[in-house]
DNA sequence: TCCTCCGATATAGGATCATGCATCACTCAA
DNA sequence: TTGAGTGATGCATGATCCTATATCGGAGGA
């Protein structure tokens, strides 16, 4: 329940996965403990604001006060940037991201079918994992691997892997496309993609 | 405790008293008990998170989870929006004039010990700060601050600090009520204030 | 004066947070 | 297979949140 909140905890979780911190390491450095994280991320508790705030902290998030009429301003002002931020601690070297990924998304197509947008999914991540990536751009791979993962069972999932394809083909494009391209960036520390 | 949330929690207390909202009209537009608005404003306990988000959301503001590299940039952003574009008096030299009296407010609490009277005049001349005042208005202000830099080290200094709260204090009310109709608060937040 | 509103405070009880374990099923690499 | 890592789950205990209700002193306005 508690819908309020919600949106805010699943930005925590997806910087947490992106930035490749488990439940574990997380709890150790928000001094909480793995099983509070896990029943908070799965919505199965709520946690009080000092206890969210810590997340945060050690998420290199803050949490900030801002008069509504802003919020658009502020969430422009945080989707230009996509936070090439956290370097904390890459859980996996990136070929071994890539691996993960295109065997997730293998399964996937053995388990629902196969689809044309699960089809981008594995041509895109095969191309750019043969392409050199900075930070940013990484940065955005391993976001959508993370949601790819996340969401793989929802019956929610179609949506949601449509718009996964639709990042990474942009992402390649801009990449094939001769080198500036604008970080286009569809960025996840903002609006919710989920749910029901 | 909880040093990381009493920031936030400043803050809406800042935006409701500014807005002229009592605690009661907040709880009921929150959902909340006043008891439990009182306690958590004045530190006697940790709200949960959801608490928290209600009592912003009934501010009209939002609760948002920003990179910390961007802190200083969304805070610049909101505060220049902060005042809004009424016809101030060109150069914000009343900004400056509060500024000054607050850490004049400060600096005496810390001499002297903190009062009731010197609280009083702390909560005015932040409500006030936010408002915009009338020529009138403004006159009384300075010669209220004034008498209180002239007589800080007064070893007379209680009782004109308790006149200058009261006068302050007198002001504020006539303004948060409405009594004289006017350009009023920079804070728009529709004016409820009914309550039990 | 009487009346209203303000914020702070007290009490009691029920709900839920949060911890500290332990364990589970799962995936992956050696 | 074995060992390590992941997140989810269970459970007992203690802490505290949150409500509901009532009261208090202080500050006006009628």
């Amino acid at each position: 329940m508690a819908y309020q909140s919600e949106r805010l905890i699943a930005q925590t979780r997806e910087v947490r996965e992106a930035s490749g911190v488990s439940q574990r390491a997380l709890s150790k450095r928000a001094g909480l403990t793995q099983s509070h994280i896990s029943q908070i991320e799965s919505g199965k508790m709520e946690p009080g604001l000092s206890s969210f705030i810590d997340i945060t902290r050690a998420l290199d998030l803050e949490l900030m006060l801002v008069p509504k009429k802003l919020v658009p301003a502020v969430l422009g002002l945080v989707k230009a940037q996509a936070t090439p931020n956290m370097h904390i601690h890459a859980g996996q070297p990136n070929d071994k991201r890539f691996a993960r990924a295109e065997r997730l998304v293998k399964k996937m197509k053995e388990l629902y079918g196969s689809s044309a947008d699960l089809d981008r999914v594995e041509d895109t991540l095969r191309f750019l994992r043969r392409v050199n990536l900075n930070d940013q751009e990484m940065q955005l791979v391993r976001e959508l691997i993370a949601r790819l993962e996340r969401y793989q069972a929802s019956d929610q999932a179609a949506p949601i892997v449509r718009d996964i394809a639709q990042n990474l083909q942009r992402l390649r494009n801009s990449i094939a496309h001769g080198g500036s391209a604008e970080p286009r960036a569809a960025y996840s520390l903002d609006e919710g993609d989920d749910d029901a």
